[in-house]
DNA sequence: TCCTCCAGGTCCTCTAGACAACCTAGAAGA
DNA sequence: TCTTCTAGGTTGTCTAGAGGACCTGGAGGA
């Protein structure tokens, strides 16, 4: 076990820490740890790469790195972005933006979002998921109106979840609700007939 | 686009490049790509280790590194089962039924799926789902009465989606909807605060 | 009081090397 | 012929820095 490189053994024994840790605990900084440790900033980052890909730790640049609250569901599913998905298939991804806007909110949207202005207002974005060009989803998006900077992002080439993540939604947990009903009003997006049956699946992440 | 740090670029290069290559093809060597690029070597690795961790390539020490076998698109991108995911993810997948019932259905339910009857019933069930007995989301499955066999299986070590998939309902494609709010009524099942803020995404597959 | 600016701390990116571990192919020897 | 070993190429690990980007809190001014 004396062979292992320095930084699995680093990583290793941060990890030991890390279960003793409380969620929002400060991880100390890396030159600080490089110091202790008696190696180069570098290999503290390589242990420390594993731990953040784990979701064990979140890295703030400029403020710190922290002790997440529990493990980040990374590859699962949905909580995966749409172009890491499909190209963990082996396909290429591709979007087409079919709106980008901001406008009133439904009373539903108000509701679920929590707006309590006269006037609800959000960010409603819908774009065209392809996967070698075949259209595969139809993905309507909506948001608290803070976050209108969305729009300016190339939305067709850029991840929408990395975007997400970087503003503070982390897609951690969450419910989902599964029905099957049929393609209806996004038959001509998809190409599909109106009557194909799908699964529909509502999930809370 | 031009600001995006270097290993970021020359990791879409790459990636580029690898759409265009067969597997098993042989990437050239890293000391080769960072005189290519114009960068340290250290730089070119910090791209491969992207590459690496999405399955596009393969490194072996000694060897080289290779353009991988691209991973068999099952079945016109199936969605991973839950238990898939969490396996993929190197967790152990548990579910606890918490109903399974053939009941009336809602108004909303009747339309969503189509049912026409006097007095529509649905199969509805409801699960959550723990990867290493951590309960990560809860699920409420809701089909059409015919597909009541369903309450017959062994649904919380089996797999729902395989169940669903030899009935022929195959998730492949879909529309979603995606929203942020708050955990809300889920919030004791997860065993997170209520206020916690969640992405919400209806997915229809 | 309120706002702006700045200094210090943190993580992020990148460099130009060095040596180690490992694999392959070909040379040298039995 | 067959085996062994060595040379060279490759990826893996690690160093000791440097500057940039970003955040926070406090000093100073309006």
């Amino acid at each position: 076990m004396g062979k292992a490189p320095l930084y699995v053994r680093i990583e290793r024994e941060l990890r030991a820490r890390l279960d003793r840790a409380r969620p929002g605990d400060v991880v100390p900084a890396e030159s600080a740890l490089a110091e202790e440790f008696g190696v180069a900033r570098m290999t503290v980052r390589a242990a420390l790469n594993a731990l953040e890909s784990d979701g064990l730790i979140e890295r703030i640049q400029g403020r710190g790195t922290f002790v997440r609250q529990r493990p980040e569901p990374r590859a699962a599913g949905t909580l995966m972005s749409f172009q890491d998905q499909v190209r963990r298939w082996g396909r290429i991804p591709r979007s087409r933006l079919v709106a980008g806007e901001v406008r009133a909110a439904s009373a539903e949207e108000a509701a679920a979002l929590q707006l309590t202005a006269a006037a609800p207002r959000v960010v409603s974005i819908s774009l065209v998921r392809f996967a070698d060009d075949v259209p595969l989803a139809v993905e309507y998006a909506c948001f608290p109106p803070h976050l209108d900077a969305l729009l300016d992002l190339d939305l067709e080439t850029g991840s929408l979840h990395r975007a997400l993540h970087e503003r503070g939604l982390r897609p951690t947990l969450g419910s989902s609700r599964l029905t099957a009903q049929r393609a209806g009003a996004d038959s001509d997006l998809l190409r599909v007939p109106a009557d194909e049956p799908l699964l529909v699946e509502t999930r809370r992440l």
